[in-house]
RNA sequence: GGAUCGGUAGUUCAGUUGGUUAGAAUGCCGCCCUGUCACGGCGGAGGUCGCGGGUUCGAGUCCCGUCCGGUCCGCCA
């Protein structure tokens, strides 16, 4: 045996119990004949005193940093405690001890404020890992796990595998793809999600489907997003979006619950995707703070109209111009205004500039634009932005898309200036009512914007079936009677993030098959690539639908984090690398050659 | 596919206008130290300035190319 105890459990009441340790030497302080070192294990720190004029021979010189050991000794009282650590107040008084594996020195300090660099950290993870910082994210990562379960068993879903080795689908985000090779010229694919699958399982009558998976996506990366990454995926049947909210609001707030010992007992808010497209510029708008857009010139209404006002050609000349009023900053300095100019001229915004209108407290008005509008106009202008006095009125203009999003990032980054995005708030949102098509430009033809599974509200399923997916030459998609339709879809937002979506499915064969022509589908194609499909639907699906949610990212956020490669034991860097193992990697000619593959590098 | 920032000691970084022998902190090694817990004191070792080319009397510094990493846009149903 090892060991009797961890390093964490030791406390004043064992004293004088003799004890065996074994963990990995954090630190080591020597003083003389006197040596204190900190043995790290999963558990905690314990103190080891290793004292060579009471036990002879006992010579700690031979230790290093991050050396194995198993330990000996009689736990004490110390005479100086630390009240750092919860084994502050004891010690070992060592009596023997034997290293079970020497160590060499590692590359970067173990300790929660490491000196390593992320590059670093990654190439040797396994240190990594020992962190605490590291280790108590993937602790609440299991914590997110385990409540998941919980909650899901108890309200009578089964946990069925899917499997990973599917069929290429190149319907969304690009597939990796596996070579077969006993079929020679043909690929896996790895699931993008278990989509299908779980629509399967409700044919088969599985009415309540989890599962806890592995999704794989080919596309570029960011700090939160990896090539593999884990979603909570659900599914019911017999539910309607309604019964679909209820039952995963419930299990979020179980999570906060069995997490983070919050009670969220306030019913989640919920959105359509216009109001959240209209308020707040984007379809995950944070709501810890107001903070509201105001639509100055949006298509089919313009604020400057009842001005009678047609001078600043900024705002003339342009398809949109929005506004916010930011509380209790009309006191900005000339340095302060022109930083934010700065920020929202910076190539990720792309924003010619931004003009402002300060609300001072005293209730008079002054704004970067001063010579195209007089007082009267200012207050009219203050009062249709809902300003208050003390306000600072933000005002963007441009092309509508660009400027949309240009105007949501300042009001979060306005948010983060003034401190109202904070990291122990939690505030819940659905997002409810999308858009079933957006029109892709590039490809001339209509995409689903959730996945082509969706189903459309039902007053909008007759405009689907009595129109052609076709765009007549004179016509924009924005007349076009598609775009008008709104799906059975829905998002669960956290803070400004989007941690859920789902929808409720199409279960008829028909109606999908309509889908998939107005998708651009040939009957040919929607049978090669979702014969199965159709196929079952054809034998009694119930009608179904459901979630998934990014549980990568839910931890992360819960975890206070930006970046869910914290909450990763092994993540990818954004070269889609994995810096430990080295991997992606070449693979010599003769797996090629069983494979049929040849190489063509330029 | 694009933009942008970075690469200097084991590590985190500084390095001025191009100018003598490239620095600091920390880590590492040695010696001293009986109450530390960011221990302290003294001493020491440690560098292909990512790589290749160019400009120059002279390049860590300027230019071109390239590789690697971070962040963002596109992309991510």
């Amino acid at each position: 045996m090892y060991r009797t105890h961890t390093c964490g459990e030791l406390r004043l009441k064992d004293v004088n119990k003799e004890v065996r340790l074994a963990g990995w030497v954090q630190t080591i302080r020597k003083f003389g004949s006197i040596t204190f070192v900190d043995l790290r294990d999963r558990y905690g720190i314990t103190q080891l005193l290793f004292n060579e004029k009471l036990t002879e021979q006992l010579d700690a010189n031979p230790l290093g940093r991050e050396f194995v050991i198993e330990a000996k000794g009689i736990v004490s009282e110390r005479s100086n405690k630390n009240s750092n650590i919860p084994t502050g107040d004891i010690e070992i008084l060592v009596s023997d001890f034997k290293v079970l594996n020497k160590s060499a020195v590692p590359p970067f300090t173990i300790q929660d404020d490491t000196d390593g660099g992320d590059d670093l950290r990654m190439k040797y993870r396994y240190l990594d890992l020992r962190r605490n910082a590291v280790k108590k994210n993937l602790e609440l990562r299991y914590a997110v796990n385990r409540a998941t379960r919980d909650y899901l068993y108890q309200n009578g879903f089964i946990d069925i595998e899917t499997p990973f080795l599917i069929k290429s689908t190149p319907e969304g985000a690009r597939d990796f793809v596996v070579p077969s090779r006993m079929n020679p010229g043909e690929f896996y694919a790895l699931p993008q999600s278990p989509q299908t699958f779980k629509q399967l399982l409700m044919v088969s009558g599985y009415d309540r489907y989890y599962q806890i998976v592995k999704c794989f996506r080919d596309e570029d990366l960011r700090a939160d997003r990896q090539p593999e990454f884990t979603q909570i995926d659900c599914e019911m049947s017999f539910v309607e979006q309604e019964d679909i909210l209820q039952m995963f609001e419930g299990l979020i707030k179980y999570i906060f619950k069995e997490v983070k010992q919050i009670d969220y007992k306030e019913p989640v808010e919920r959105m359509s995707w216009e109001d959240a497209m209209w308020n707040y510029g984007n379809d995950k708008p944070d709501i810890r703070f107001e903070m509201k857009i105001s639509n100055l010139k949006v298509e089919g209404k313009n604020y400057f109209d009842e001005l009678n006002h047609t001078e600043f050609p900024a705002f003339m000349n342009t398809e949109t111009a929005l506004a916010i009023s930011v509380a209790g900053c009309s006191d900005y300095s000339r340095k302060q205004t022109d930083e934010l100019t700065e920020w929202v001229k910076r190539p990720q915004i792309g924003m010619g500039g931004l003009a402002f209108v300060k609300y001072n407290t005293d209730g008079s008005l002054k704004s970067s634009f001063d010579k195209f509008f007089n007082a009267g106009q200012l207050k009219s202008l203050a009062a249709f932005t809902k300003a208050n006095p003390g306000d600072l009125i933000l005002i963007l203009a441009g092309r509508e898309e660009r400027t949309r999003k240009a105007i949501s990032e300042l009001r979060l980054h306005m948010a983060d200036r003034l401190g109202l995005r904070k990291a122990d708030e939690f505030k819940l949102l659905w997002v409810t009512d999308f858009p079933l098509f957006e029109y892709d430009e590039e490809s001339n033809r209509w995409v689903a914007r959730h996945h082509p599974f969706t189903s459309p509200k039902p007053e909008d399923i007759h405009v689907m079936i009595n129109n052609s997916a076709i765009i007549k030459n004179s016509e924009k998609y924005l007349e076009h009677p598609y775009s008008k339709i709104k799906a059975n879809a829905y998002d669960m937002v956290l803070n400004g993030n989007e941690i859920g979506g789902g929808s409720i499915r199409i279960f008829q064969r028909d109606l999908q098959e309509k889908m998939f022509a107005a998708l651009g589908m040939s009957r040919q194609e929607a049978q090669h690539k979702f014969g199965f499909l159709l196929g079952a639907f054809e034998y009694g699906a119930p009608p179904h639908g459901g979630i998934a949610f990014g549980f990568d990212r839910l931890c992360a956020i819960l975890g206070g984090s930006e970046s869910i490669r914290d909450f990763i034991a092994f993540p990818k860097n954004n070269s889609g690398r994995d810096v430990m193992i080295d991997a992606p990697s070449t693979i010599d000619n003769k797996q090629l050659e069983e494979l049929h593959i040849k190489l063509d590098l330029e």
